[in-house]
DNA sequence: CTGAAAGCGCTTACAG
DNA sequence: CTGAAAGCGCTTACAG
């Protein structure tokens, strides 16, 4: 079984390499009707498959772009993989999905395999730990884009949430319902920032409601720790009524705790969860959830940088895209 | 920032192309120290970073490996997609994901696509209906292994559940805490290996334990008529008063019924699922479980492949790889 | 210990 | 309308 090339399929259709080329990327102008045929039986007949890996090697381009993402366990990353793909898959590209696990080192390497295979360009969920790379292929002229993050001091374009408006909207929520007693619970990797503008728009939204902000009821723990945060909370003298959950996993590590501990939703504590997570409906309370477009930023990610991939012109109109949360009221809160 | 190729470092370095690919591929046996810094510094001075695409054209290698789901939108999918990605990691192989999305056409063109790239093998969960495509691959001795379903005649080695003993497990498992009118809900696609198999296991188990089989009592349907399906069940003269769900989706499916129709669980019906479901430990109540097990699965059909593609030598053993389920006893039975 | 040369399977000006 | 030739960036016998 040993692989055909263009040269037998040339020598079987009684044609030159080139003609099967032009062929085969369908350059049909000055070939006659006849010599098109005998190549496309030939082609047939012998199971020919051309090498794109050849193909590339020419054309310096790979058709694929990768895509790392900090953590893949985070429902957010595996449905803006799902959107990237989507977008990528309606222009014949595909694409390499990574994990770099929150691990900046992981991420690094990552980034050098993925260069090193040609992919055409990059999307990532950052760690936000390797800005010193980020900004060589930035004046590389490399083609990336964020997701999720921006990075201080690293101008490649970026689309996230407005964070500050998703938080926002679930306090804002909470104090319409009659709350006033809000905690807010993060799960923190590092200073990145839908963490740091979730809290920003949990205190700004307190302030403009003229709640007086409780630093006692701002948590931000690890995963591993979010149990114990939030028996904390509600064992303060005084303590809130209502939390607010950062993100997916956050959320996941209240609900252990309520069930673990029997607390009532939303009698006795309200929820509202930044992220739709998959069991939101059919949970029973009905989980009240600031959702992500994440369909849309994906696509948006993939359709920015293709553009950027394929023609060469800029259309950097901006550099930090902010995408709009939606709040879907169930029964948490 | 033209690309800086082996020739450049070459020159730069002062000795020829060969010696620095030598160095390159680890090859010191012959190498004076000198020349390796020299070939070392210069790469560093010129931020050489070899081009895999060529290495892969020669080598007749890319270590990459597609992998093509039927329906990611299963959590086992995603889970085995995990643990492939991992093992290949080790490996220093890559992976490309497809999504057939049980589409059998979808299917044949990302398979064209991968060995087009030149994929060094697949791991198809197949969608079961591209037979003759299947075999060919397989007489060519192209690479491929096959997870989740097997396809009649075709002998490509496959890793699945032992889907019977999985189902019987959790039929055993009502039977033993006194249900007898125990119903099963699958859901439908086409006639594909685990669907089937999971019935008849329920099927045995009944008999074994002396209890009649009511074909009344099997659900086979697409997931959007699941709680219809559901509905028929409970509205029988002499409805089941357990029924063990055929997979995730089909569990999810039956959960939005019980919401709606307020059905208490496992009072009013007891609930088993196939597949270890995210939110299974913390529903209310916990759901008694099913569990593949998916990371083992992956990392074998990953191994297995790998070992093919690597060593020539035949390691087929057998043919289909039967893994154990294991039973996780939560609340809802 | 190192280099010259051929070749992997394509594409692409260019010539005719 | 089609072909000969060069080249993409590597690796690999082979020669010395």
């Amino acid at each position: 079984m040993k692989k055909v090339t263009i040269a037998d399929v040339a020598q079987h259709a009684n044609v030159s390499k080139s003609t099967v080329s032009q062929y085969l990327n369908n350059r049909f102008d000055y070939m006659r009707e006849e010599t098109k045929n005998r190549i496309e039986e030939s082609i047939k007949e012998l199971g020919y498959r051309p090498n794109i890996v050849a193909r590339s090697l020419k054309q310096k381009s790979t058709t694929t772009i990768g895509v790392i993402v900090a953590n893949i366990l985070h429902t957010f990353s595996t449905q803006v993989i799902r959107a990237i793909e989507d977008t990528c898959q309606e222009a014949e590209f595909h694409t390499i999905v990574c994990n770099a696990d929150d691990d900046p080192d992981k991420e690094r390497k990552y980034i050098e395999m993925l260069r090193a295979k040609q992919v055409d360009g990059i999307i990532l969920l950052p760690t936000g730990d390797n800005a010193a790379l980020y900004n060589e292929m930035l004046t590389e002229g490399y083609p990336i884009v964020f997701v999720d993050r921006t990075v201080p001091d690293v101008a490649i374009p970026s689309m996230l949430l407005d964070n500050e408006k998703a938080s926002g909207m679930g306090i804002q929520h909470f104090i319409d319902r009659g709350y006033t007693k809000i905690g807010i619970i993060t799960n923190v990797i590092r200073n990145v920032t839908p963490r740091m503008e979730r809290i920003t728009g949990y205190k700004n939204t307190m302030n403009a409601n003229g709640l007086d902000i409780r630093e006692d009821y701002i948590k931000s723990l690890e995963v591993s720790r979010i149990r114990e945060g939030v028996h904390e909370l509600l064992s303060l003298d005084d303590p809130p009524e209502a939390i607010l959950a950062g993100n997916d996993l956050t959320l996941i590590e209240i609900l252990k705790y309520v069930k673990e501990n029997h607390v009532k939703v939303p009698e006795d504590l309200a929820i509202i969860g930044i992220d739709d997570v998959s069991f939101a409906g059919f949970y029973e309370p009905g989980l009240t959830i600031v959702a992500q477009p994440t369909f849309e930023i994906g696509k948006k990610a993939a359709e920015f940088l293709l553009n950027k991939i394929q023609k060469k012109e800029d259309q950097d109109e901006g550099l930090v895209f902010r995408f709009d949360p939606k709040l879907i009221i169930r029964e948490s809160c």
